[in-house]
DNA sequence: GTCTGGCGAGAACGATCGTTCTCGCGTCTG
DNA sequence: CAGACGCGAGAACGATCGTTCTCGCCAGAC
């Protein structure tokens, strides 16, 4: 029982540990000796939970996937009107591009490293996309839009996130928000 | 002179070869002999033109630059009327998403893959990026809008390039470039 | 107490990579 | 023709990295 209490919080350690590592870095420019510094394990642990850094990227993509998920489904939730809570996402995009360590999206940045030498990097990049545009589409449904609608606002959402990593600032949170407006009234919803 | 004109094409060919290698692998998953063999020149030849693969991935991203702002340039151009001219960006994208080897923005992916770690890269990403904005809010001065309206078509354009690449299908740039003619419209141009 | 087994610390190994050096050939100069 | 130079080919070097191995220690079993 303790060994799966441990074994379990260890995996996490590893997991949060390389995450932070990878996103604030780049995922090539982190060895799995910063890891193992980081996640205060030792080597031998690290390799028992994970037996390549391929498996601690699709790891870490999992935990980002998941962690993405319940944010933004918190911040949409707690917005009753349904119109409103499309808008809600770029709130949300605004409070994270405010941290002081944003840098961007982590699935956008590991396919651009990773995704043409490693196609599970790539797969599970498309994968974390495809549910987020679903998800939006879902959103789209329930305010009563059209289903076109839906991959315009995700457009936004990653157009945002790549411009406010690169610019540095949290202004293209506001842009999307504004220019998501624009097309939600124009849908006529 | 003719050492000169050598040096030069001996140049481009280099950075071209390494162009298409850094694009279509990630930079980091490229070395110095995979260039070296695509540009088929010498590594001692490479090292008198470049003193390190820094100013070799700055050339490149150099080089990128000028391709994209030239092509851009003369898809705008190609049309007369201020208003269409901001259409035609979308139009350029749909005709790069379609190419077989496009795997998204190449400045994207310099900067989720070096932005942390090479303030060069980052510098130079920076400056492409708020370059195009630049441009846009040109076109957009042109016809007539309203000056919110050019970072909320350069996030659209932004957007479609990263979803087009992790999805590997053309449609971002169709769905981008209906958003755009809803908020070009919705702007009263 | 003794033996066993697992673990942490970190050395070691093999591969890769950026960069430099060596060597030998061809070429241009006088 | 002699000599010096420049260059291509690729070996070599040093660093880094992913991964594995060794060693010594501690905990638990009997």
């Amino acid at each position: 029982m303790s060994e799966t209490n441990g074994s379990q919080s260890t995996r996490e350690a590893i997991v949060d540990a390389a995450d932070g590592l990878f996103y604030a870095r780049g995922i090539g420019q982190v060895g799995m000796d910063a890891v193992r510094d980081a996640a205060g394990v030792s080597l031998r642990a690290l390799y028992k939970e994970f037996a390549s850094k391929d498996e601690l990227i699709v790891a870490v993509l999992g935990k980002r996937h998941s962690m993405w998920t319940s944010g933004v489904t918190a911040k949409v939730d707690s917005i009753a009107e349904p119109r409103a809570k499309l808008l809600a996402v770029y709130d949300y995009l605004a409070d994270w591009f405010g941290d002081a360590d944003f840098r961007g999206c982590g699935f956008i940045n590991a396919f651009g490293e990773l995704g043409a030498a490693n196609h599970r990097v790539a797969d599970t990049v498309r994968e974390h996309k495809a549910d987020f545009q679903k998800y939006v589409d879902s959103l789209v449904k329930a305010a009563g839009g059209p289903a076109s609608l839906g991959p315009q606002l995700a457009i936004l959402a990653e157009g945002a996130q790549t411009t406010a990593a690169i610019a540095g600032t949290t202004d293209a949170a506001r842009h999307a928000r504004a220019a998501a407006e624009s097309l939600i009234a124009a849908a006529g919803i």
